[in-house]
DNA sequence: TGAATTTCTGCAAAAAAACGCAGACAACAA
DNA sequence: TTGTTGTCTGCGTTTTTTTGCAGAAATTCA
């Protein structure tokens, strides 16, 4: 085989898999890791493909990786704008933490006139950029990680309210395991959230959807409504259509 | 699977779920846990995400409150070593917010094991920088200009508290008229904090001494210390001496 | 405080890369 | 044809990288 028509494969390849061995590829072509080695550095030199240790990667795989700020933030902002629709004047409206919150709270209308109860500090910090929204603030021991009050006062402060809407997000969601979470605080937040809302809210992407995590919320038919950022019809998101979820 | 595919893995499950942990990791990728902390003290030195003791975050949360351009940022440091002299081990502390509160916030020893009780989200969010510190939020309304929670409910909760020593910063403090302040609910709260503290210091930079404002806080006589970036000794301060206090 | 985790620090083994070298091979000129 | 030249390739050796492991140190948590 001719060392262009090598190149050509192996390039081939690499953007078919976006990833390549350099002993699969030896094995593939019947040369030696060497000759492949020598291949890689010069596709690479060219800014064709990624070189790294073992083989190479795709361009595009890396750079998508690389230099992202706030991940995902385009699909966190296609769900809040969503969210927002939910959201009328005079309701009451209890909202964990997380990022798609933040997005939620940035997105909300100049004029809408509500009130937030929020467990999490950052949120409350952009629940207070609006100057039409009161903000409440669940008091109690601060959770360092998250940033959220936690506790059985924050608990059972949080029960006391008959809050309208409860917004969840930060959320592992499956159709079979129901909603789960890794953090005990966070889940016992989110439960009792769930146990005073009249209409339960789960902000997830899709990333996230049809993945589990260690400690459970709640099943997936006490959830009223589940907001992604893809098309309501998506067949991902079927099995919870059929649990009675509706899907925005 | 190759090292800089693992990287990228670790990368987006951190940015996907905010926190992971090394053992989690380590199950999913079967790899030994070494690696996996090797990956992300890698990904940290590139201040991809934040290491932490057992895992990672996602370093979009952990943004701190802005404190670039604050005023006098030298002499509120300055008061700032003075104050955590006062501070022990075991200690109840009661904070209101402000720039000087926030200044002595990130001046606390790491070893500082004490409570600090806030109504300042700023304040919070410095304190649970400090693994040592229990930080307890006094929830209510919001106050959107200073983010400061406020109302029947915060004041209660903090008369409940026997806090050691009580930090009010951000005042306008005269011998003749006392401590003032401008802002209705500041001074509900700084009242409360005062009726409730065992020792009652307040921090204020010398522009502030000799100043005062629409809505009176308390007595001269009723602060315990008072802090400036001044000498102890400084003639300015002799009028507050002699009501009592004891200056720092 | 003491027990349980987690992290750090060498270290060693395995894998991969780099390097130098020599033979193979094609292109080209005399 | 023959010799020269330059590129390509494989091989052995050396270096570097990566990874897991064991024991010590540090950290966390009850």
């Amino acid at each position: 085989m001719l060392k262009e028509e090598r190149l050509a494969y192996i390039l081939h390849q690499v953007n078919l898999h976006n990833k390549v061995l350099s002993s699969h590829l030896s094995e593939q072509i019947q040369v030696s890791e060497d000759t492949i080695r020598r291949d890689l550095a010069e596709l690479a030199q060219e800014g064709k493909i990624i070189k790294v240790h073992g083989g190479a990667l795709s361009n595009s795989f890396h750079q998508g990786i690389a230099s992202q700020d706030v991940y995902a933030v385009e699909d966190k902002k296609t769900i809040a704008l969503k969210a927002v629709q939910l959201i009328h004047d005079g309701m009451f409206v209890l909202t964990t933490g997380g990022t798609t919150i933040a997005e939620l709270a940035r997105v909300l209308p100049r004029d809408l006139q509500a009130t937030f109860i929020t467990v999490s500090l950052p949120a409350a910090f952009e629940y207070a950029n609006h100057p039409n929204i009161e903000v409440i603030v669940i008091g109690d021991k601060l959770s360092k990680g998250s940033k959220i009050t936690v506790g059985g006062e924050a608990i059972s402060k949080i029960k006391m309210i008959r809050a309208d809407l409860c917004f969840l997000g930060n959320n592992a969601i499956d159709a079979a395991d129901g909603l789960t979470d890794n953090d005990w605080d966070v889940v016992q937040v989110k439960r009792a959230m769930i146990s005073t809302a009249k209409k339960v809210v789960v902000l997830s992407i899709s990333e996230k959807i049809d993945t589990s995590e260690q400690l459970k919320i709640c099943d997936a038919e006490e959830i009223d409504v589940l907001i992604t950022e893809l098309p309501p019809d998506s067949k991902k998101l079927q099995p919870y259509r059929k649990k009675g979820i509706q899907i925005l």
